[in-house]
DNA sequence: GGGCGGCTTGCATTGGTTTGCAATGCCGTG
DNA sequence: CACGGCATTGCAAACCAATGCAAGCCGCCC
């Protein structure tokens, strides 16, 4: 266990040069002499030596970190998330910092952790930022962007799907599809997905002088959605279309009226999700989902983060702003469709 | 933008005390006393300061990361992995710098960089660590733990599921259940789960005195295996059992026999998968599959992670070690079942 | 009253790197 | 031949916190 480290000053004396050289060396765009340069990486081959990342971000100011706080992997759409964000940072030289932080105190208390770290930007994936975080983070210049569910930090940047318009399409296409007694399963009542999708699809009842039949909570979670759902079901007068807040409780919900009730669906009762997620389109479910392109979301996420990061190296502040990402409701067999709608197609509200 | 950081200093000069106090204030252990660590802490609170934790580890050496290499993100283990081990590094003050590596030479050059980030241990989630970066780790004094799929690394610890026992098992199960014609859909050939499970299973029919049927190729990926499935059902003399090995294979091909061949799951031909992920328990597909625990494999491999830092602080080397995690048959309905079986129970070779 | 032990505290050094500045060497030009 | 200009290199000061060492303080006991 030789345990000692390899420097850049081992690496120095043993190419005979000097230690700035060395660093120079492994610095793109430093001046260096080819012939230097190669010295060095020879020597530093020899010796097995790299740079100290650690040493480097103490004097840049630059960890190349980004934090990234998620609390809910088994919704797949965070995993897809997670794996998109690393895959662009890493092709940027950054990496990504895990802050795998539920709900309330405990993720304020890990994202405090996350600035001890240096970190260079930090990305939310459905977790609500305290003012108090996001201001810390404001005021030592690390760029916030929130992903998918936002809060109203004014310092924060923010990346959605459109929600609204989605929750909005949703309610047109069960419209025109003839349900008349159109339920909402709500996920977490205080987020802002869940807001904004069910603003839009009260929204888009009204458009069609429709009210809304019934309403549930299942607060994104399976097990909660699915007793919803059958409560709903059970009830004196059932819905014949539920619109699930996300896809996550829509598999859940078509899993335990199906299994548990023995009804079908659409024959019974139609569903619709929200996320069109992997699962959702395994033929089993067939989910009519309003679909936000997770890869659109990686880009403009990761977009959106690296120009902030310039923008903060470069000593300017950053104006935090908003992207609303097109989505489109994909028509799949979960539904009742509206006549001459095929499978497969995208549907919107001016068709 | 006040860019400028608050450092130990400032609030030394705040609290009218020294950076050392400062220092000692914020480290567990430390000597101060409890008056003056209060007035530190009020200091740091009016200044809004935090110790940076890069700063930190420069100078103890260690910097509570841990790198966490992992492939696949659409198999849903390792979303599952990834976020129980997060938050058992994060109750142990420790935090997951994570690299999403793909096969091959890309993620050698990402484990690569995560040595220059100074981690304390590194976690593989099914990915085949080079020797040479074995070598390097080893060297360097950083602990490697491999997860779920290991390779012949010999200074790194392994924590695997009952992989042979596992397939073995299956074997039997089938067998007991009156099918003659087994089937097995291997994942990634050079992937040690691959090579356990289909020895495994190899052997358990062996035992029974039956030949293996056919065998095809899936590589852990949904498409391939769904292909593989139908073109094995198609063919001449189909298959009575499909022992596809893992979960994620097989809910593509109970897809995919269900809805492109029409055929009945597990009337026309049973299913049995690996894993016993959260969707193979989905009433949908009711998998019949060996559940290796998710929580145990996350238990193990940091209980074996953090021994071996601590080992590796204490100065000596610590002894890598492999940990095999009890398994266990669950049986669901995508399987006929041996008489007198009952749905959801557990199924030994013994029983 | 002197001495001794224990708890706190500050000083100064350390860790590995980047980088501004100045020095060096070399080449070309007048 | 002298001098300007450029590329390369080395020196040394940062960056921020941890820590060994020694000094300071206090209390207590003989």
């Amino acid at each position: 266990m030789p345990k000692r480290k390899v420097t850049s000053i081992d690496v120095a004396r043993e190419a005979g040069v000097s230690q700035s050289a060395v660093s120079r060396a492994f610095t793109p765009g430093a001046s260096v002499a080819e012939q230097t340069r190669e010295r060095v990486y020879e020597a530093a081959e020899r010796l097995g030596y790299r740079p100290n990342a650690i040493a480097r971000s103490l004097i840049t100011n630059r960890s190349h970190m980004i934090g990234m706080a998620v609390s809910y992997m088994d919704n797949h759409f965070y995993p897809e998330l997670v794996q998109g964000i690393s895959d662009r940072c890493q092709m940027q030289g950054y990496h990504v910092l895990l802050f795998t932080a539920g709900e309330g105190d405990r993720a304020d208390l890990e994202l405090q952790r996350a600035l001890d770290y240096q970190i260079d930007g930090l990305v939310l994936a459905s977790v609500s930022l305290s003012s108090e975080i996001a201001e810390r983070c404001h005021k030592a210049g690390i760029p916030v962007v929130m992903v998918n569910r936002v809060s109203s930090a004014p310092t924060a940047s923010k990346v959605v799907g459109a929600n609204h318009l989605g929750g909005r399409t949703i309610a047109h296409f069960l419209a025109a599809g003839g349900h008349r007694r159109i339920a909402y399963l709500a996920g977490i009542a205080e987020t802002s997905t869940n807001r904004d999708r069910e603003r839009g699809f009260l929204d888009g009842l009204t458009e069609h002088g429709l009210l809304l039949h019934a309403r549930a909570e299942g607060n994104y979670d399976a097990e909660q959605a699915a007793r919803a759902a059958i409560a709903l079901m059970r009830g004196e007068s059932a819905p014949d279309a539920i619109f699930c807040a996300n896809d996550h409780m829509a598999i859940a919900v078509m899993d335990a009226l199906r299994f548990e009730l023995g009804l079908d669906v659409p024959e019974d009762v139609s569903i619709v999700g929200f996320d069109d997620v992997g699962p959702a389109q395994w033929p089993t479910y067939a989910i009519t989902s309003f679909s936000q392109s997770v890869d659109a979301m990686i880009e403009a996420t990761s977009d959106t983060l690296f120009s902030a990061i310039e923008a903060a190296v470069g000593g300017e502040a950053f104006e935090a702003g908003s992207i609303e990402l097109p989505g489109a409701l994909v028509v799949r067999l979960s539904c009742r469709l509206p006549a001459g709608v095929e499978y497969g197609s995208h549907w919107t509200i001016d068709a």
